[in-house]
DNA sequence: CAAATAAACTAACACTTGTTAGTTTAATCT
DNA sequence: AGATTAAACTAACAAGTGTTAGTTTATTTG
């Protein structure tokens, strides 16, 4: 492990203050002070304000989109890639916890990145639900409507940084199972 | 029905303007423009930006305060319960599409109000858990962690309005049977 | 018609915003 | 030791912020 630059740290402390507050609510001066500097000093490493959320929110959306393609082409079944969806929600979300925040809420602000993000997004989405609909037609999983469906899981999903830092006491391998059960057994013929 | 006030179709086009770019980001001259009028008129009807938002998050978190006193004291069991909150969170957020975009992303913003919002809020979670708890222990639904099953549960109620509006042709008690289906069946013994 | 009221306006305020320019300090290389 | 570089600093900017004061306009009421 290579240690952390200082740009890394002021992204890292950006996405702590944008979860707290939300982007456009956290100013330069905010972040220099948790940076203990003065606000002009962070333009020595960063661009601008929207390149930090640009950082934060990419390289986010391209780890899941990554995720996503190693689950296509994993080989197994419905149930068992739905499953590997959770475990990349589960992993992904616990390793950015902060970051998830501005993924969720603030991808909005995104500017010249905005088009980029909402692509990778929609295709996430697309192969997403091409999972479910084979499993509903070769009778893996109920057939409720489709959407419904995906909406409810992936919002639970979306959402785990929320509520991961709150639940110390419990294991990220223990939270994957329990989601298992609770998302995909109500589905699952 | 009687007809809008001036001051509420304020707060209403400015619950619109919060869900699109997030409480920070409007201004009141953003606000005024979409009114069709001058930032400075706005006063005439309004105390202070803070006011407004007060006004979106707290009468909806009531909202739900007073309909889970209704599910409580409707005699129903545990599962019966649960369909009641989910049609209580269909009704409520297709109301208020834009309303309940502040209530999840904004209410860090509420500086006076802010307690009595988050008292609300956890009372709100401690009924809730306390219907899962009653389920395990008479053995109506599987025994699985609850602040799981809560979590999931409410994470997708919470986020129907950014949902529903892209599901025109889902009507909304077709909608909470379905949700019904996935996040209950899941956990019915 | 006169008076009262609702609701808009213009102008301005004190402050905060992201960012730039130029400079100083301290550590690292040759 | 001298040169280079990384990373901080002070000072300032132009634009935008929520809000107030005082005024004008149009509608409603007595």
């Amino acid at each position: 492990m290579k240690p952390e630059t200082r740009k890394e740290e002021i992204i890292r402390v950006a996405a702590k203050l944008f979860k707290e507050k939300g982007y456009s609510a956290v100013t330069m001066r905010d972040l220099a002070k948790a940076m203990g500097i003065k606000a002009a000093s962070l333009y020595n490493h960063i661009n601008s304000k929207q390149d930090i959320l640009n950082a934060i929110i990419i390289n986010l959306a391209e780890e899941f989109t990554a995720g996503m393609k190693l689950v296509q082409s994993s080989g197994e079944n419905c149930i068992g890639k739905l499953n590997r969806i959770i475990e990349l929600h589960v992993r992904i979300s616990s390793q950015n916890i902060y970051g998830m925040a501005s993924l969720n809420n603030d991808w909005m602000h995104l500017e010249e990145k905005l088009d980029y993000y909402q692509r990778l997004r929609i295709d996430y989405e697309d192969d997403f639900r091409a999972i479910l609909k084979q499993g509903i037609t070769s009778g893996e999983i109920v057939d409720v409507n489709p959407e419904v469906m995906m909406f409810s899981i992936l919002t639970t999903l979306r959402s785990l940084y929320l509520w991961i830092p709150k639940k110390e006491e419990l294991n990220l391998e223990e939270l994957s199972n329990t989601l298992n059960q609770i998302l995909i057994k109500g589905i699952n013929k």
